[in-house]
Parts: structure tokens; C-alpha cells; sequence
DNA sequence: TTTAGCACTTTTTATTGACAAGTGCTAAAA
DNA sequence: TTTTAGCACTTGTCAATAAAAAGTGCTAAA
């Protein structure tokens, strides 16, 4: 259990550290609270003894743990209103009616991290929770034809494919019955259903039913299971944490683009802001994740906010907040 | 007008501080050469004067200059065939029958990327190439429908628009008459058309022809003029003159992020490999850009390489004729 | 024309000492 | 009991210095 100056001065200490990465003192600390620096360096090793303080020497003043920015996040932050010139910016892009849902979700954390120097990124609803709308094709020339997939929620994957001496009258035929058999099945299980579904009955009704039944298997077992958009990924080089090594650059970038990354960002269960801190995340020990679900009609997913572990959390999380409540309505 | 053992001694260093970026010394010239030190020197200094060759300080070994560098590729530089490994990686992609060319290209160039730790570009055709083929409309619920445009050329976008109190078959009678009055316009050229010749004849023909007109004329003047694929983005982290320069990678990544990324890489009005060093490129001083056009069917683009000015010019030279050659047959 | 030899430059690395920043502990003050 | 003043002690930083390594340019001889 903390005293109330322990508190205090923990605070102090991540938000001063948080604006400059420099070891705070006893010295600038007692300036601020009204005591004497001897007394905070007693609290200084108090909750360095609970494993809230770091120092990087012997004689080195203290910087938070992960366990510090843990407690500083769940007990010691005050959450305060958006800044007007934050808000003005994201305004502009909510209030663009011209924009698709998913080009409002985009552009506006594009502006976050514009503002914020972190990465964000947007992950779109996973394939299971996609329902196979329609399906089209667009001839190009004799072989080379486009097929392309429209889930209910509106993500839309195009494919090429190449069928040689095959009349576009089948193929289309083909498309028609895709469309009215099998319209409607989550994206997941379109395989399934095309193997035991539509096989048999393409079979009976279209010349050359293999090649083009191939052709089609293809292209949904390709289907991309979700959309992930990363904006900002070079912010990460602004922040000196970083930019002063490298290799660590090195691995997060590799994480971000990496196949992995859904993976990576957990889901929550909940529809709460979530941050994980350090090794809390997947992503690396040395970022921190904030992140939350969206969810507007049948649209959903999950955006987040990638930084070092001493990112301005009062901030990110507000923005967030913001972000999401203007999504959702 | 160099000498013989000048031109040896160019390439030598050249080829050398390509393999490792130390300033090379005339010992370890002459080691090479049969001749001494002082000749070598003596033969160094004169490469200097005639601006090939640069000291970093006074009594340090040479690098290539940009002019050096330059007379390396114009003079000096053997192109070995491409070395197996490399081919047989490559192969793999090429030999994919079910890939599209556009797949090819990109899965090709990520090889490339992957092999030699440089950064590869494709830039797809230019809008005013595209040919308008066909559009589609895929309604999705009450307001919003997804259009699908797809050229000529097989490049697909689609957009989210959303119309209140608008008729689905309104809208499609409206995406027939595109199709019917301008497919087969350039992309370019779309809008215009659309204008004055489409608007005109839906304005007699469909209901709320001004609320559609105007979210297809949005969709259309949105069209990305050109296609841009950049494949292994943080490689240039693992060149040492830039790893320890964080600056310059911020740059670098600006441009290459940069919409105008597009303009800095320049068209060639022919068919060769071109290579672009230093300052020769509009991408940064430091880096060498080797590209060339490529050209299947209608298909038609470039494909570009960013590395170090200090690049395995003949790995590199050599991997995009491959390239090149598979693409074009 | 080539080479051996040498004086000279510059970078790199290690060492030293002084100083600043900060800590922990003790003992006195509140 | 809590707070504070005081002080010895640690560590990092910075500048100065020194020695070693790598390489050059020039001269004079081969």
C-alpha cells in the first residue's frame, strides 16, 4: 500500500520521464512536492522496494518499471479531455461525408499518429465474421479474367485468374451459381461449400466445369482473412528510445510486418480501451499496445496504437475514446 | 583517359568497398596487383584528381566518388550471370502457374528484396494508359453499395459510396449506361466524358439522377492514377551507411512513402536497365536506383531497386534482366 | 617507370582527472 | 514518529592527453 505522497511522487516521476526520457532525481521532485529531496529519496526507495522505480546505476535518479507504468496506469492517471487542436483535426476527417467507414477509421488514426508520432494500426473484422456477398468476373482478354469477392461488411479482394479455351458464357454461368447457391455462407466455410455444394451442380450444368471449379477453389482459399492497415510505421525512428538502437527498430518493424501481427493484437473480449504494457503485448517488450474494439452495424475490428513503453498514455487513451465513440455512431 | 592498371586499381576498389564499406588502401591494392604501394599510390592520387576516388581524411584510404561509382558501371563492371541460388528462388515464383503477372512481378521482386537486402519498387501503369473495361456495383445494405472499376490492364479499385433513398435499379440502370456509353475511355479522361456525355442521358433517363451522378463522378476523380508496390521497406535498415545515420532513414522513408514517390522515379523512354546513382536519382544522394520497363501484353510498368550507392551493381543488374526477361515472355 | 623509405596526418582507443548528479545512511530537528 | 540536513560514496560525462594503427605524399634510388 502506497502513501499518499508515494503516489504523488510516482506520478511525478512517469509523466516527468514520460516527456523527457532522463532519470528523474530526488532533487527535481522535492522542488515540485513541498518537502525536502532526502525524504522523497526515502519514498524514492520505497517503491523502488515494491518494484515500481528503476535507476540505471547505483546513483542514477529513477525511471518507472513496467510495473510502474502498470500502477501509474491503472490508479494514478487522470484522464483529461482531448485537446481542441486534436480534436479539430480528427473533426475534420468524422465530419467528411463523403468518406466510407473504413476510410474514416483510417484516415483518422493516420492523423493520430501524424500527431502523435506512434504507429497505429487497423484491424479489420476477421474472416468468419465475413459473409460471402456476391461474387463477379471481369473478362480482360482470351485467357486473363477478374474475379472479384464482396463480403456483407464490405471488403472487397479481386483475384486474376487464367483459364484458357474456356467460354466466358460458362464462366458466368458458373458465377451465377455460386451467387444464388451458396451466397450468404461465412467466408471461412465458402471452400466447404464449394466442394459439396456447387461441385456437383457445376458439374452437371457447365462444359469444362474442372478448370473453372479449380480455377474458382483457388481463388477463395487465397482470400485474405483480414484486412490490416498500418499507418505511420516509420514514426517509430522518432522516438529516442529507439533511434538509438537499431536492432530493436529492426525487430519491431519485422513484427509489424510480419503475417503474424493479427495474431499479435490480441482481441479483446470486451469493448474497453486495453493497454498492454511492455510484456503485457506480443509485440515487444519495449512498446506499449493501447488498443480497443470498434463495432458499427455489421463493421467491426480492432484498432490500436503502437509506442515505446513511455508513450503519453492520458493522450492515447483519450484519443481513442474519441475515435471510437465517433466510429460507433 | 586511364591507364590499364588504373582502370584495375578502380575496380578493385570499387568492387571492395561494395563488400565492405572501409576505405581501401593502396597495401592492400598492391597485395592484389603485382606492383607495390607507392605505384599504386601514385596511381590513386592521379584517380583522385580525374574525381573518381575520395579521401574521408587526409591520410585515410580511398572510397568510389559518385562520378566513381558511375565509371564503374559504365567501364568496368562485368555482368555475371545471375549466380544458381538466386535463379533457382526465383524459378519457384516464375514457374507458378496460377499466379497473374501482377503476382509475379511483386512475389518476384519480394525474392529479389529478400536476397539482397534492398528495397524493391513496382510501379504499375499510368492511369492515362488504363482504358475504363467495365464497372460493377455491389449493393451492400440500405445506403452504402461498393463500385468496382476495373481496366483494361486487370486494376481493380472499389469504393464505398453511400446514396439515401436512391433505388438499387435505379443505380444500375445508371452503371449500364457507363458501361454502355464509355467503357474503353481512358481513365484520364473519365471524368469529362462523364460530364458530358453520361450526365446528360441519365439526367432522361434515371430517377435522382443528380445524387447518383455525383457519388459515381466522386468515385471516378478518386482513381488512383498508378499503382505502387514497395517491397522490403526496412531492408535499408540493414545497410551499415545507414543504420548508423538515423536521419538519412528518415528521409529515405519519407520519400519512398511520399505520394510523389511516383514522379521521383523516373519513366525511361526505353527498354534498358538504367542505373541511377546518387544525386543522378530524385530519391536521396545517397541511394542507387536501378530500373528498367517492363512490358507483357497490355501490361506495362516499372520495376526499380533502392539500395546504397554502394549496391552489388552487377548482382543487381543482373537479377533484373532475369526478371525482366521472365516478365516480357 | 617503379619502388623503397620516411616524415607527416588523422583516426581510434585507452587512460586520467575533474566535475556533476544522485544515492543511502546517520543523526539531529520537528 | 516523521522529516530533514549533512556527508561519504558511486557512477556517468566530458575534456585532455598519449600511444598505436593505418595510410598518404614525396624524394631519391633502382
Amino acid at each position: 500500500m502506497l502513501s499518499e505522497r508515494q503516489n504523488k511522487i510516482l506520478k511525478l516521476i512517469v509523466e516527468r520521464y514520460i516527456k523527457e526520457p532522463i532519470p528523474v532525481g530526488s532533487k527535481a521532485v522535492s522542488k515540485i512536492l513541498k518537502c525536502s529531496s532526502a525524504t522523497v529519496r526515502n519514498d524514492m526507495g520505497e517503491l523502488e522496494n515494491q518494484g515500481l522505480l528503476e535507476k540505471t546505476h547505483t546513483s542514477s535518479g529513477r525511471i518507472p518499471s513496467e510495473a510502474g507504468y502498470r500502477y501509474y496506469v491503472d490508479n494514478l492517471m487522470e484522464l483529461k479531455k482531448m485537446n481542441a487542436e486534436d480534436m479539430l483535426k480528427l473533426q475534420i476527417v468524422f465530419k467528411n461525408q463523403q468518406l466510407a467507414l473504413s476510410d474514416v477509421i483510417t484516415k483518422s488514426l493516420q492523423v493520430i499518429s501524424d500527431m502523435t508520432n506512434y504507429t497505429a494500426v487497423v484491424l479489420g473484422s476477421t474472416s468468419h465474421e465475413n459473409l460471402l456477398k456476391q461474387i463477379e468476373v471481369v473478362p480482360i482478354d482470351d485467357v486473363s479474367m477478374i474475379v472479384i469477392i464482396v463480403t456483407d461488411k464490405g471488403h472487397v479482394e479481386h483475384k486474376n485468374i487464367k483459364l484458357n479455351d474456356v467460354s466466358i458464357d460458362e464462366v458466368k454461368k458458373t458465377v451465377g451459381l455460386i451467387n444464388n447457391l451458396i451466397s450468404g455462407t461465412p467466408i471461412d466455410e465458402v471452400s466447404r461449400k464449394l466442394e459439396f455444394e456447387v461441385k456437383p451442380i457445376i458439374g452437371k450444368y457447365v462444359k469444362q466445369h474442372e478448370q473453372i471449379y479449380n480455377a474458382f477453389y483457388h481463388v477463395f482459399s487465397d482470400f485474405t482473412n483480414q484486412e490490416v492497415n498500418i499507418m505511420g510505421r516509420s514514426k517509430m525512428l522518432e522516438q529516442p528510445e529507439f533511434s538509438s538502437n537499431i536492432e530493436k527498430i529492426k525487430t519491431v518493424f519485422n513484427k509489424l510486418d510480419s503475417p503474424e501481427l493479427i495474431n499479435n493484437i490480441v482481441e479483446d473480449d470486451d469493448n474497453n480501451i486495453k493497454v498492454y504494457i511492455g510484456n503485457e503485448n506480443n509485440i515487444d517488450s519495449d512498446v506499449t499496445v493501447i488498443q480497443t474494439k470498434y463495432k458499427n452495424g455489421g463493421e467491426e475490428g480492432t484498432i490500436a496504437i503502437i509506442g515505446p513503453k513511455r508513450m503519453e498514455y492520458d493522450r492515447v487513451v483519450s484519443m481513442l475514446e474519441y475515435i471510437k465513440d465517433n466510429i460507433e455512431r
